[in-house]
DNA sequence: GAGTGTGAAACTATTCACAGCA
DNA sequence: TGCTGTGAATAGTTTCACACTC
């Protein structure tokens, strides 16, 4: 297939699959087939083999996928057969946490600075980290190749962290406060926004809830 | 309308309306648009009112639709014109910082109680509340009424840390670890990994480069 | 035989377009 | 006139079913 748009749902489920195939691989797993696969993530089987055939043919008909080459590919396809530098901007509670969060670097995404406003912040070091002046992204960014930008400020910074961001020209931005940002259309946005999340659990029980009291 | 099924997509952009609304409400807006509201919240003018309909008919034709009674509306049609207590499983870095995190009482989760099965960690205090062993959970739940689990341990121990939700009668869990976890189907599971955003940050950044050195 | 790759079918979600009401 | 509520049209996604290959 080789398709040149591929859905937004595939592109996450990719990354399902990569945290399975990586189990598996440490399991000692050489082989799996769609259907293995699919229910350890979760999902159907020709999901994944549709899923697959927007990048390639990775498979083996009768077979099934070699679990190594299959992980290698989907890496590649998804642009993580390499390591990422990211910044952090916002050195709140759950920056601090992402700081010191192991699986960042686990997975390929470095953060290779911290950035915060408030003067009694600038200095500390977390993670082996010095938290910086988000005036000084834009020179900071270049020597230290910074491509991805994380905001974890208050929902009202959020709109000037991006501005620091994108003019220190960074490709990319994840943004966990709950605010929209405007950028240029060649910048990259990723909202994470997990008060959703418990507002859909809330709705669920409430639903359950009077479906069981009918 | 007032339909049986809502589509899960519908209900997240509901989490976004609320957030939209509220901000208006503080700014002094009494009466929106949807297409005022599109424009706050970066969808279709008619997918709001879709999405609305599924309740109710909550808006004023030729004027639009009282901020404060749409507010409340979503809130009641979400489950969230209350209060829930949940309780947080797994006190690494991320379940600090989620502990510390202000938005949750905000927004009217209430986080009534800290589990860890390290014995380092019992007995320590973190934003008011003393971590207590995990297996004290079932004994605790009834007590503090918890309703939803919060789960941040490593991945190897999100099943035990569902499985110890589920004893303890919550009916709906927010798991941040990374890992499926099987719980009985009268239970909502709502998963949250931020990991996969950063992936799909990679790889658009990996296509924009692409696409601009043809 | 077993399991992939893929058209076609089924389903779901979004957008359009306009009737109907304040 | 202006904006909602909604059927119809469109677009997008998932699942099925089976030809094809190892």
């Amino acid at each position: 297939m080789k398709s040149a748009h591929i859905p937004r749902a595939t592109i996450q489920r990719l990354a399902v699959y990569v945290q399975a195939l990586e189990i598996l691989l440490q399991d000692g797993e050489n082989v799996i087939s769609s259907d293995g696969l699919a229910r350890a993530c979760g999902v159907n089987p020709s999901q994944i083999r549709k899923d697959l055939a927007y990048f390639g043919e990775f498979g083996v008909r009768g077979v099934g996928y070699y679990v190594q080459d299959l992980l290698a590919a989907i890496k590649q396809s998804l642009g993580i057969d390499r390591t990422w530098n990211a910044a952090l901007v916002g050195v709140g509670n759950l920056g601090r946490a992402l700081l010191r969060h192991g699986v960042f670097r686990r997975r390929g995404f470095i953060l290779v600075g911290a950035f915060d406003c408030d003067p009694f912040k600038i200095g500390e070091e977390i993670a082996g980290l010095e938290v910086v002046c988000s005036r000084r992204l834009k020179e900071r960014a270049r020597e230290l190749n910074i491509e991805i930008g994380i905001i974890t400020t208050p929902p009202e910074r959020a709109q000037r962290a991006a501005n620091y961001l994108v003019e220190a020209g960074i490709r990319g931005i994840v943004n966990f406060a709950s605010a929209r940002i405007a950028v240029p259309d060649n910048i990259s946005v990723e909202y994470v926004d997990f008060m959703h999340h418990f507002f859909s659990v809330a709705f669920n029980i409430s639903l359950n809830q009077a479906r069981n009291s009918i």
